[in-house]
RNA sequence: GGAGGGGUACCAAAGCGGUCAAAUGGGGCGGGCUGUAAACCCGUUGACUUCGGUCUUCGAAAGUUCGAAUCUUUCCCCCUCCA
């Protein structure tokens, strides 16, 4: 019999890959259980690509579970080479240290803190594994792992085959990560580390480990590689990443990300990154006729989860006016003006380069050229044309590029 | 170490003395259709511009030439084959 919390993560398509599911069923219906997932610090924030592993982390909560959240700035300072084809940048120590504060944000926002039994342990390997002794640590931890079984794990075999280079470094990682759980099963209790698939071999690499060290037995578990119906990998979007925090996109955009998903990935989506029952999103899913209204519940739940409920009702109320009214929401990302300029006049090409709407003024002349551009939801047909205190009411303008990008000029 | 092949825009790839800001495909962006979707169709895709042009760009630097992505030299990097 499968466990509440296995089941729910089966349901909603969390699970790729588990060690031992039945044997962790057994354990999780008979007590709380511990379990942590490392997220990489290279940037200041974490994308959407990210939000799965969160959302099981928020998975276990509800089922009664701690998670232990590893920011790891001690694997950031080398860099995992699973699923990457180069040498990923490298980071010096304060810059992690920035971004792990930076993503610490999001996990307090989407995870439980209130509740003592299931709030959320925050981690830094860094803590560990710079007191590691090269000798002692080979000895001691290099003498379980054989070259022959690491050549053989995909992190490392794709990147021979492609004649890739692979650096020492980045080949030690597995190992790192391995001694991770190693140290947090040991000092924490923590008896499962979940990852995204392609974390995979680094994961195994860690129960062996610890079964080698401590002869006990832990878990792994991953989830599956999300892609989204146009091939697309989750969260990577030409323009850019679908970042969660909100200073490097607004809950407003956020909304918007989730409000134009794909219809093929609209059901799939609700059950990934919304807290409604499986059985009921089953349900509506049959039920509702227009699936632009189940989008429009993916963007209300979804962003409710990361940005709060006011945020995310006003981002949808925004959207209706803008949209279905062909209003003003005031959600809108604003822009502010000088009076100055506007008694001048300022051409609008200079203005839409200059407030960074769009990058060029060669860009701007385009856009207006393929008819992409209005003021006041009438199309701006010269690209000569300046903007002036005419164009305001009540001190607001609003000016559209293509049919979703609208920003409220206000002036200052 | 020896012998060859190659580095071109966001990516892939053509061009191999002028007509090259550089074919074509993908991607992006805009428009049309629609449902803020997909598919499809059209346009656009270096910057600046008084819209006449001007400037920067084909691995890097130097040179030949009236003129170079294209020829020469040196350097850097990648690949294939042989040892």
């Amino acid at each position: 019999m499968k466990n509440k919390f296995l089941n729910e993560l089966q349901e909603r398509g969390y699970l790729n890959q588990c060690t031992d599911l039945q044997k962790l069923a057994n354990i999780c219906d008979e007590k709380s259980i511990i379990g942590y997932i490392g997220f990489d610090c290279t940037a200041s924030s974490l994308h959407v690509g990210s939000l799965l592993q969160i959302m099981v982390l928020k998975l276990m909560q509800k089922h009664g579970h701690r998670p232990i959240v590893l920011l790891g700035g001690g694997t950031t300072l080398i860099g995992d080479p699973s699923g990457k084809d180069t040498t990923r940048k490298i980071l010096n120590e304060s810059e992690i240290k920035k971004n792990i504060e930076s993503i610490k944000k999001v996990f307090n926002k989407i995870l439980d803190t209130s509740n003592k039994k299931t709030k959320p342990v925050f981690v830094n390997n860094f803590e560990w594994l710079k007191k590691l002794k090269y000798i002692e640590f080979l000895r001691d931890i290099g003498r379980h792992f054989t070259i022959n079984k690491m050549l053989t794990f995909d992190s490392v075999k794709l990147r021979l085959e492609r004649e890739q280079s692979l650096s020492y470094m980045e080949f030690n990682y597995m190992i790192l990560q391995s001694f991770d759980f190693y140290q947090l099963f040991k000092n924490k209790n923590c008896i499962l580390q979940i990852g995204g698939s392609d974390q995979w071999g680094n994961i195994v690499n860690g129960v062996e480990l610890i079964r080698r060290m401590l002869k006990k037995e832990s878990f792994g578990l991953t989830t599956p590689l999300i892609t989204q119906a146009s091939g697309a990998k989750m969260g990577k979007t030409e323009k850019g990443a679908i970042w969660l925090n909100e200073n490097l996109f607004s809950s407003y955009d956020y909304w918007q990300f989730w409000r134009n998903t794909d219809d093929k990935d609209v059901k799939k989506f609700l059950k990934f990154f919304t807290e409604l029952k499986p059985d009921h999103i089953d349900q509506i899913y049959l039920k509702e006729k227009n699936i632009n209204n189940l989008k429009i519940i993916l963007a209300n739940e979804a962003t409710k989860i990361l940005h709060g409920e006011t945020a995310s009702k006003k981002a949808a109320l925004t959207a209706k006016k803008t949209f279905e009214a062909g209003g003003i929401g005031e959600d809108l990302p604003e822009i502010k003006i000088d009076l100055s300029e506007i008694t001048k006049g300022i051409s609008v090409v200079d203005f839409l380069s200059k407030n960074k709407i769009l990058s060029s003024k060669s860009e701007a002349r385009r856009a207006i050229n393929n008819k992409g551009l209005k003021i006041n939801d009438l199309l701006v047909s010269d690209a000569n044309s300046l903007i002036n205190a005419s164009d305001f009411n009540n001190g607001i303008l609003k000016i559209s590029f293509g049919k979703k990008k609208h920003y409220l000029v206000k002036i200052n």
